[in-house]
DNA sequence: CGACAAACAGAATTTTTATTCCATTTGACT
DNA sequence: AGTCAAATGGAATAAAAATTCTGTTTGTCG
């Protein structure tokens, strides 16, 4: 038996279960797996609620701690709790720690740290400016659509892919104009009144995707737009539109209350179909 | 008596403790300020080791729990330690205040903010685990690579697709594999160890992306890994990768955390470069 | 000063929770 | 296929913890 296999903190622990992991007979894997995802689900929980969630009997968390070497369950979930105890920091300490940890940091970190910044920044502020009753009818008229065309190239393409995934996942019929081999215009000319067209475009604006904008709104095609300013081609194009103005760092565009919004319609759209 | 006296969040409760503690007999406004000085010993500790620190009987705690309208003392510390369960305690707190400032009542709204709330406490969490030197390693390797592959399907595809975009306008040469036609194999199948294999997956991981990444892995093809689990099957397949789990709602995990982490790698490869 | 109610400490009890034990199953090896 | 050790599930038991109860103390008011 190795000596003193039985670490008191949270993050040799962790090194500890990975590295014996492999070993482990199949329930324990599972346990050993389980604990890495929900540490604080270890930390709080009893021995019953936990062999709950993680589908096991109560005696395998036992045995899986004896199997690390731990002398019973309540030892091991005492490692579990002392990381929270030590984490514990108001939001003042905090951001004391981010700004002492940032100076000493390295550029990548630096980067992150601004990025990190940009998007909370982004989707506070379009949690302030969103207007409730924008969004519903913006969702009433996606629900009613019999096909979802999602027009979004370059820099929001991202954004309209990951509809599509969202959309298909649900059971939404949708269409991801992709612009391939040049026959996005093609796509979106079989779209009716019937269906809707979903846009999304930021400064500069790719021509393409208000070409077919333009277009599906002169053929009186319903139309939700996501765009960057009330000056937008975009936002003339329809009356139902949302603005987002995500904060940059060093001149790059966060994404995330974009991607937010994006999550929110699909699945608003998802719930009102159900009903 | 007035209806409901016993809140189930910290806040309120904190407020509570604070206007009951001058009418409270001695004994439980003693306890009552060690409470509030002392919550994460009232979260983790029993009554009886609580008692002793605080110096009062085990009894007094249930009688201040029963005080100020809770049903016992368990009731009380479950509040004490819903606070610490989702790790991003303060920020919890600080969502707690918007929650309720928040003038929103349509569904829709609801379901915005329970994606504001998940990309915030993803990109927190992931602030807290990123580890500087691991991106260090991820930039510099991505740095020198001839030719970057970019590999996501699914879920991931959205974040694949953002760098290819962001790599194509910083001039750094990439290889977006989009699966179409199926042809991914073939993509990959020209990278060397002078490039390098961006993989992206989550649970359930897409079995082309992780057999193309297995495949590069075995040809020495440098990787470097965004991925949700130590146990996934990319975590396995190379030294560099990043652990990412994205809080949810309702089921869908939001993606700011990792489209964040994207983002940084990308203008982190390029600064890299310029040098 | 004495009566009374509220507050309290500490023991007794109940409830919850962790651990152990044992019969059954699984899976590897012959 | 048959044997055996390891692994597992689930009930039984032990331990720990929360809560209640009771006799005593404290402090107030007449």
């Amino acid at each position: 038996m190795l000596p003193n296999e039985a670490p008191r903190d949270f993050e040799n622990l962790k090194v500890l279960i990975l590295r014996r992991a492999p070993e482990l007979p199949r329930r324990l894997a599972q346990i050993a797996t389980y604990a890495l995802h929900n540490p604080n689900e270890i930390a709080f929980g009893t021995v019953a609620s936990i062999a709950q969630n993680a589908a096991v009997q109560p005696s395998a968390l036992i045995r899986f701690a004896q199997a690390i070497g731990y002398q019973g369950f309540s030892d091991l979930q005492e490692v579990f709790r002392h990381r929270l105890r030590d984490n514990v920091l108001s939001y003042d300490e905090r951001l004391q720690q981010l700004r002492e940890h940032a100076t000493s940091a390295t550029k990548s970190t630096l980067i992150f740290d601004g990025f990190a910044e940009a998007s909370e920044k982004s989707i506070e502020s379009l949690r302030q400016k969103l207007d409730p009753a924008e969004l519903e009818r913006a969702v009433a008229m996606l629900a009613k659509a019999e096909t979802i065309y999602l027009v979004g190239l370059r820099r929001s393409f991202p954004i309209t892919s990951y509809m599509s995934y969202a959309f298909g996942k649900l059971g939404i019929r949708n269409n991801l104009v992709a612009a391939i081999g040049g026959l996005a215009a093609e796509d979106v000319s079989f779209a009716s009144d019937k269906d809707c067209l979903m846009a999304i475009s930021f400064t500069p604006y790719a021509s393409e995707t208000v070409a077919l904008t333009q277009n599906a709104a002169a053929r009186n095609v319903p139309i939700v737009a996501i765009t960057d300013s009330p000056f937008s081609p975009l936002a003339a194009a329809t009356p139902i539109w949302f603005e987002i103005q995500e904060a940059n760092f060093e001149g790059f565009r966060s994404m995330a209350a974009t991607l937010a919004l994006a999550m929110t319609l699909t699945i608003a759209v998802a719930e009102r179909r159900k009903i």
